[in-house]
DNA sequence: CGAATATTGTACAACTTTTAACAAACCGGG
DNA sequence: CCCGGTTTGTTAAAAGTTGTACAATATTCG
């Protein structure tokens, strides 16, 4: 039932080759509960949207969208945004746009861009939804830590993503 | 380039219909810089599994079945184990079977029923492929925190994952 | 026993994501 | 102005995932 991504290999070689140590227990376990509760807990946000009719990843670009100045934003920024390649992107937007959630417009400055414009709809849907996000978010994770801990968690986690960023891109 | 996906809206409604809060700003950056830890760690460790020319789910499966017992689970098990539907295990299984890394065999005592085997080869690929996995691992999470923090966020996901855990499979 | 019920794994169809190739537009230097 | 190189976004085809239905057992219990 475990699911140990970075278990020494029985068959432990010899001493000598020694180069990267492998996990401690503690260091593994650690591991391993950050890898379940990021599947879990992604697996169940998304049981939970489906009522709505949507994705993970379309409420993702309805809020970033949301957000955005205009509630409007150039494909390939939305892409890092979302961290998504520009093609799943695209198809992502044509099935939203069918959806009527969002509408792409042309660029003025630069007849090569198109924007992804968040409809009234899309809003409206973002609006009625974020609630009940923001409900599973608490009642799943958020809650289920101490102002203390989230704090801490916090600090150790940001250099982590900021370094993780970093990576984004090259190679 | 903010990836938030509880923010409150920006047309924020009556205070009345107050339920469920919206996340404080302390939460709100844990809670981001969770989802983009989980989403660029997955992104860059499946990179660097490529030149193996192995998948993350692949790996995961390699490190399941090679420590279970006689190398070998039970289809369900297997599926229950790395968290994924069956029908999507079996397809995977498949791949990694015409890839000669894991074997179906027959279940003796239940007719219905397959194990997945762990090839000579599929362990040998485990065998070299881990000690870089590790070092992903190291480079880009574990060796990014003190051994406080790891043992205060194992601390704190602990329960947070058996919660999700226990979600599993019921509504 | 034997009928109803469960479980096991696959197969098909629909959908999503990836990869690679591409057309169109921009940009910078000669 | 024009040529190469770059950026933008889409597309077609391949690969992967999901949901449902299904055949083949097993299991339960009257």
């Amino acid at each position: 039932m475990e699911t140990n991504l970075t278990e020494a290999p029985a068959v432990s070689a010899s001493e000598s080759e020694a180069e990267t140590p492998w996990l401690t227990a503690a260091e593994q376990r650690f591991w391993r509960a950050h890898l379940e509760v990021s599947k879990l807990l992604d697996y169940q946000l998304g049981r939970e949207l489906q009522p709505h009719n949507l994705a993970i990843n379309d409420y993702e670009i309805l809020v970033v969208l949301s957000e955005a100045p205009d509630r409007r934003m150039r494909m390939t920024d939305l892409a890092t945004a979302t961290l998504q390649s520009k093609s799943r992107l695209s198809h992502q937007i044509t099935r939203m746009e069918s959806a009527g959630l969002v509408l792409r417009q042309e660029c003025p400055g630069d007849r090569r861009g198109l924007y992804a414009n968040l409809t009234d709809l899309g809003w409206e849907t973002m609006q009625k939804v974020a609630p009940d996000h923001v409900r599973s978010v608490r009642q799943h994770f958020v809650d289920r830590f101490t102002p203390e801990q989230i704090d801490a968690m916090y600090q150790a986690l940001a250099p982590v993503a900021e370094h993780l960023r970093g990576l984004r891109g090259r190679g």
